[in-house]
DNA sequence: CGCCGAAACGAAAATATCTTTCACGCGTGA
DNA sequence: TCACGCGTGAAAGATATTTTCGTTTCGGCG
């Protein structure tokens, strides 16, 4: 994983304390040159403590600030081998359409990229098996969340599987107390906070359901209620790229991972499945007018 | 340099006593799995003290036995970097989880690259364009394709554009007859022969209004009545890949662009709307800190 | 054959570095 | 205003690294 670190450190970022994000923002600015530094340099060129290096390196990830150290000597030298011009200008008023179309894609790519890095296969690989063992599946998104929800919805009809998409709460909340052990029930949130996501998954866990929880706050509210959590990468957002479009292509990743991964899993009764929703879909792509 | 290391022990090897070489071979064996070892563990493994691997590292050339272990991990790093080059094949039934995800996220990225470069900007000027001054747009897709069309909807409503997606091709058409010149009609097809899609842009089209056709077709039957048509990609589909998969991806680029494109040309009204949707929303989130 | 000195080596002291604890101060909400 | 909780850093405590220094080993030489 090479620009792991860059993406950790934007993703943890909302969860970190001032003084934490002024040591995270040095690591990422600069890996090589922290990799040289004790935590005592470290402390000292950020403005703050022992302390609080430490407590930074624990979030995000190492066991302490020596393998956090050991993790950036790895990545300096990765960066040294292969170069990462990361054109990272932001899209402007006056950007001709050529430009906004490669900027576009480029962050695209970039926000793929890191999460990719950033999913966790055992947490993923959790909720593939529950999933493919599961007797129906709930999931709840909200807006442009609620959109991916509905995509992965209907890869997993595809293959058989009995799922549905919820995106009104009242009628998330009313399902979910339908369901029960074994079976699975999945929330989309980027910001790990909507309420109108959380209350569904917090009523299907209660009732001993599954619960996967997909976002970008793995600190967020939702992950309290959620048995596997998969988390989605957080960019840069601006005015004239709204943070619902990165994260939305992010899930879209781990979503399709999801249905993937299930397919796999339930490759028997998975294949004759999929060929023939294709058949049956065949005839309306030549027809010009389908069923009256 | 990435072998510098096996060569500087063996080159250093006859300067060494037989302790030395014992350290020297073990760190030039394994450096990922000595970078993990303390001085202590290090002398341990090789059945000789601290003091001799602290000389060791000495004389490979590094000030003590903590520059010596930096180095070894950032060796691990790019040893492990260099092995990647794989990721052409296709996703296979037993193919593990950490793979799928690589893949997946390869995959995606590619056809970001490909449909970038594929996309017409004059066609997606002139789309903007119309778009940017519409009275009211419609936009058309089914299955895969309607969540994208909502997902452009969505973000038109954002920025204040009156904007309506249909997946219901009844309504669709019901609705087309009542755009005339100056609305806009696009159809979201990837195969550009979807009837349910055509149809009402076909109305749209004779009622005068000007129609857009996102399609992964351009010799699609949806163009024909399509005054101005975007490419999105087409890539390469399997058996655990689903077409939808990366055609989903391309026309949301697309998409993607084509708001970004708007909101440039109506930045004057879309500034406001898009602060104004944003802390509308802001409030469904209950913060734990940070924004969402 | 046994003594001497140089070099190798490791135990342990000394030092540097990392981790943990704890109390202070600041802001927040009652 | 006061109490409370949280972020924070100073300093104590624990580890890891480096240095020191005495013991051991080995080859040469009387």
């Amino acid at each position: 994983m090479p620009a792991a670190l860059a993406a950790k450190v934007r993703t943890l970022a909302p969860s970190m304390t001032r003084s934490m994000q002024r040591v995270a923002e040095a690591v990422a600015r600069d890996p090589a040159g922290c990799a040289a530094l004790t935590v005592t340099g470290l402390a000292g060129l950020t403005g703050t403590s022992e302390a609080t290096v430490v407590r930074t390196a624990r979030l995000l990830g190492y066991p302490g600030y020596r393998d956090l150290r050991l993790a950036l000597a790895g990545l300096a030298a990765q960066q040294q081998s292969g170069r990462a011009p990361t054109l990272t200008t932001d899209i402007a008023v006056d950007d001709p359409l050529s430009d906004v179309v490669a900027k576009l894609a480029h962050d695209e790519q970039q926000t793929l990229a890191d999460t990719a890095a950033g999913l966790d296969t055992a947490q993923l690989g959790a909720a593939v098996t529950a999933l493919a063992a599961a007797r129906r599946t709930d999931v709840y998104g909200i807006g442009a969340s609620g959109l991916v929800a509905q995509d992965l919805v209907q890869k997993l009809l595809r293959i058989g599987r009995i799922a549905h998409a919820h995106s009104d709460p009242h009628l998330a909340v009313t399902n979910a107390v339908q369901l029960r052990a074994g079976d699975v029930a999945i929330a989309i949130t980027h910001s790990g906070f909507t309420g109108d996501v959380i209350e569904p998954l917090r009523v299907a866990f209660e009732h001993g359901a599954t619960t996967v929880a997909v976002t970008g706050r793995p600190d967020g509210r939702v992950t309290q209620y959620a048995d596997h959590v998969l988390t989605t990468s957080t960019s840069r957002e601006s005015e004239l790229r709204p943070a619902a479009m990165s994260s939305r292509t992010s899930q879209l990743l781990v979503v399709d991972c999801l249905f993937v991964g299930v397919a796999q899993r339930t490759y028997e009764s998975a294949a004759p499945a999929l060929s023939a929703s294709y058949e049956a879909l065949a005839h309306r792509h030549g027809a010009y007018r389908g069923r009256a």
